[in-house]
DNA sequence: ATAATTTGTTTCGTTTTTGTAACAAAGCGC
DNA sequence: GCGCTTTGTTACAAAAACGAAACAAATTAT
């Protein structure tokens, strides 16, 4: 994918690497590719850092919190300073204009050598990205708010969780399908690192998000024991705004 | 690992790097470096293309039969003719001097980033880094979910393994067709270093997994015993998402 | 300062996992 | 074929892990 407003060296790119053998879409602007996101998975994108709509090193994280795909960073400037930082915030690779066709070829094909490009990503860690930051999580017929920290039921009567029960659900939602260790809930909720193996405080607040939540912890619909791992959240989960 | 006759070079950035953490090998001839390429298995090389007994170029194809580490090319040379030539022999990333030792590190974290770095030595290896890290394993018809901490099979279905039946059947996997003692088996499983060779424990599971994954050890289509020293993984195992 | 709420600790019971011991079966060497 | 060693199987015991409840301590609200 070629994200550039400049008409003229997209069409020029586009027919150079389709003669190689790539599929290429286009984009004028970063709300044309988040959008394009959104729909679809490319294995590298060739992003111009001037754009008409977006500072491209924000759109940069942004894309980052979509897709893996590859980035490489196609550029008018030559400084230092911009390579630097477009590659610290995680470029792949960074090319000044004017280049020759031909290197900006070996630059993706190195960078897809690396990458193993056309294991486009996942729709797995795009999710796990929204989950990890969308305002109101979806599962089960309840609503998790992370605006209002609670937990509403599909009425909107809240579950009425404390802030620790609202944080630890919030971190087992956030990573569904996944088991996450005792001590890993504790620091993802606490922070520090006073975790002591023996501590019972996790399962506790587990106990206690069950009772309010219903579930039942020998036949669980949601919160599942991994017995001498820790806990797993089994629904799916949505993010919505 | 550095590879650059020039002296004062390779000690400015040993220690830079070494400040930010990395472990640096230094080589200053292109036989020095092949040399040790032997006997070491380095995660990236910078490779400086005039040295004194090598033409870079075809170095670059000799380290490409030797290792799978990722190459950044360090050139005195600016010609775009030789960028190209470079990533197009297989370099990961191509960087003239003079340079900013910030540009460097920028680069070599993305590089790494693309790589996993850590663990890419041999082909051998690099087919085990992935099996070691992905996600999910597949393998006769099974899924081993990592994040799940369970096996699957090939219907969704759980095979219910415990967690201590699930870390060995994941050590097995993660290094198909290498026998593994019981020592091995124990120290991957549990750490520490307890292990009494007359201990029938890891027999024990082995046989708990055989039986769940219905594996009949006289006709064995998973896990082979390998009589005085241990068990092997019969089966190719495949890395997922 | 007091009351209410939240969180942690402790104890006990239950369930699950792992280990032990004994015997059987398989493999290997002479 | 025999004897010895190693591994597989099974039943039971021991250990580990987790859920529930009660009480205590800490924090927050009035």
């Amino acid at each position: 994918m070629t994200v550039d407003d400049d008409a003229d060296l997209q069409v020029v790119m586009r027919h150079y690497l389709e003669a190689e053998g790539y599929q290429i879409l286009s984009a004028h602007s970063g709300a044309e590719l988040l959008s394009k996101l959104e729909s679809t998975a490319p294995d590298i994108i060739l992003l111009d850092l001037i754009l008409p709509d977006n500072d491209g090193l924000s759109l940069l994280g942004q894309i980052r919190s979509k897709c893996s795909a590859a980035v490489i960073v196609v550029s008018g400037k030559d400084e230092t300073a911009d390579r630097i930082v477009g590659l610290e915030m995680g470029a792949d690779d960074y090319l000044t204009k004017p280049f020759e066709m031909r290197e900006l070829s070996a630059r993706i094909k190195a960078v897809l050598r690396r990458t193993g490009g056309g294991d486009a990503p996942a729709n797995d860690k795009a999710a796990a990205g929204n989950l990890a930051k969308a305002p109101r999580l979806l599962f089960g017929g309840w609503v998790l708010d992370r605006r209002q920290y609670q937990l509403f039921d599909s009425e909107g009567k809240p579950a009425d969780l404390t802030s620790g029960e609202f944080r630890l659900l919030e971190a087992l939602v956030s990573a569904p399908h996944r088991v996450l260790s005792r001590e890993q809930l504790f620091e993802l909720t606490r922070g520090g690192s006073d975790f002591d193996s023996y501590d019972r405080a996790i399962d506790i607040q587990i106990a206690r998000i069950r009772k309010k939540l219903q579930d039942d912890p020998k036949n669980p619909e949601l919160i599942k024991t991994v017995r001498g791992v820790g806990y797993m959240f089994t629904h799916d989960a949505k993010a919505s705004e």
